[in-house]
DNA sequence: GTTTTTGCAAACCTTTTGCATTGGT
DNA sequence: ACCAATGCAAAAGGTTTGCAAAAAC
């Protein structure tokens, strides 16, 4: 059985086409890249696959709640999303051509976390997004 | 001439009921008070203001592009708004009574600027929101 | 009096939902 | 066979827009 098909059962999900497609994608995609979903509906129109986008918001939905993807809600009013990684990580996105990177720096992550106990907060989750222009290679759209 | 009036100018707005009114509203909220579009028609409505929820929304987008006053995207699929005050800060929403603190950290900024400068990136904007349990005094909702 | 702004309603866009049908096990 | 998952279309929620009427200057 393939390795998609278990990450599938193990997040308690039945193994069926769409959740496989869309998980492939979400797999073949290299870091910094992120799905909307429309993104992810029109990769699939051109698959050649028969999936609904209220399937692909519901599968994306399920997959969020199984902790299998991240969603990120950058500038711009809708979502999108990424496979999640063993670690968390922040972005910085260019507003010229849209390029993301992504880093993870612990000092931020403490300061934060000292800001955050200071305030009397007890942290649960946490966005930081950069933006900004990429200075070498900015394929400006 | 009112001060509020004085700033409508600066910004190349004229001086309307709606856009007074909603300036008002705005300067008298405390500080970590966010107003969404709807949240302030209403206010606008209990203050018998006869204004549109379109030019609520407008009104803001003005502002907003005018630099009076900041947009933030919350978790939670609206917008919503503050006064711009002088310095920039970042924001902690407790997600039980949605009580909003800010704060201001330079050593926050100062690693995120060296950050963008390791990956190559020039920051023109950056939305740092901490999520989280507050402590003490919890509201909960 | 001319130009900008407003109110209303309709449009828009992303996301969600209801329900009959299909598909996985 | 059974129950879960899907597709479709319709609804929902926040926001924007077209246009005639009203308000600024």
């Amino acid at each position: 059985m393939s390795l998609e098909n278990q990450e599938l059962r193990k997040a308690g999900l039945k193994v069926t086409l769409p959740r496989v497609k869309i998980y492939q994608i979400l797999e073949k995609a290299g870091e910094g890249d992120h799905f909307s979903a429309e993104d992810i509906y029109k990769l699939l129109m051109e698959l050649g696959e028969d999936v609904g986008l209220a399937t692909v918001y519901r599968v994306l939905t399920q997959f969020e709640a199984a902790g299998l993807v991240s969603r990120h809600h950058f500038e711009g009013g809708h979502s999108v999303f990424e496979l999640a990684r063993d670690e968390d990580h922040d972005h910085i996105v260019c507003v010229k051509c849209g390029k993301v990177r992504e880093f993870v720096d612990n000092q931020l992550i403490q300061r934060q976390n000292e800001i955050a106990k200071e305030l009397g907060f007890t942290i649960t989750d946490r966005t930081l997004y950069l933006y900004g222009l990429c200075t070498e290679g900015c394929e400006k759209k």
